[in-house]
DNA sequence: ACAGACAAGTTTGCAATGCAAACCTATTTG
DNA sequence: CAAATAGGTTTGCATTGCAAACTTGTCTGT
């Protein structure tokens, strides 16, 4: 019979992107243009710390680029995500969409409490 | 107005179930009754020592269900999954299975090249 | 003009984590 | 008896994720 299952697939998960934060990020990222880091820390409800620190992996990993400029005065941060972003969100996706199906469906012989 | 979509599930995934290490031991107690700890060694392909750290927190986390006994003069260690580990499981694979359906399917606007 | 509040991020400090090497105890084999 | 194996646990370490504190600059009230 087949292993188990297929859900060794869990371990080639990208780490770099499994992160709930940088998911999020990305998720976010991937349905817009181009992103203002306040407005990602709105939606996020992450700490600007914690957010910077993400977008500094993500960027360190070529998953996103990192656009720095002003707004009048004021310093501009905007994120957009690269095309390796795409790529390795597409991938990790698919994985996911494994993992899913390989997870039983609790509605078969789940307990009805 | 409402966030970009409803991504924001990842945040409240159960990040006792989401490292891949646990997951995958879940993954194979879910289908067995009872699983000796030699042989979740061999199909997860984690060490003994992180398999041993990863099955403390998920008993610890009620989980999992230790047993320990001896096999001749063996020390054997066996795991099973407890019904709250049972319901950790569905919620965590109901929620990957909304990132899943929220993330945009690559085949859109995929590879321009 | 200046004190204080706010904006936009970055850096720092720390606790928690994941991982494997080393270790431990007992058994079997050469 | 020595060495190898079985079955795990503990230790040590490097990495992480997180928020508090800090930095630099602008704006408001008086």
């Amino acid at each position: 019979m087949s292993a188990p299952s297929r859900i060794g697939e869990v371990m080639a998960l990208d780490r770099l992107v499994h992160e709930p934060a940088r998911l999020l990020i990305l998720a976010v990222l991937v349905n817009a243009k181009e992103v203002e880091f306040g407005f990602l820390e709105q939606v996020s409800g992450l700490s600007k710390g914690n957010l910077s620190s993400h977008m500094g992996k993500l960027e360190a990993g070529g998953l996103i680029e990192v656009k720095k400029s002003f707004r009048g005065k004021r310093p501009l941060t905007e994120l957009r995500i690269t095309a390796a972003g795409r790529k390795a969100l597409a991938d990790y996706r698919q994985g996911l969409a494994m993992v899913v199906q390989e997870l039983p469906a609790p509605s078969v012989a789940a307990k009805r409490k």
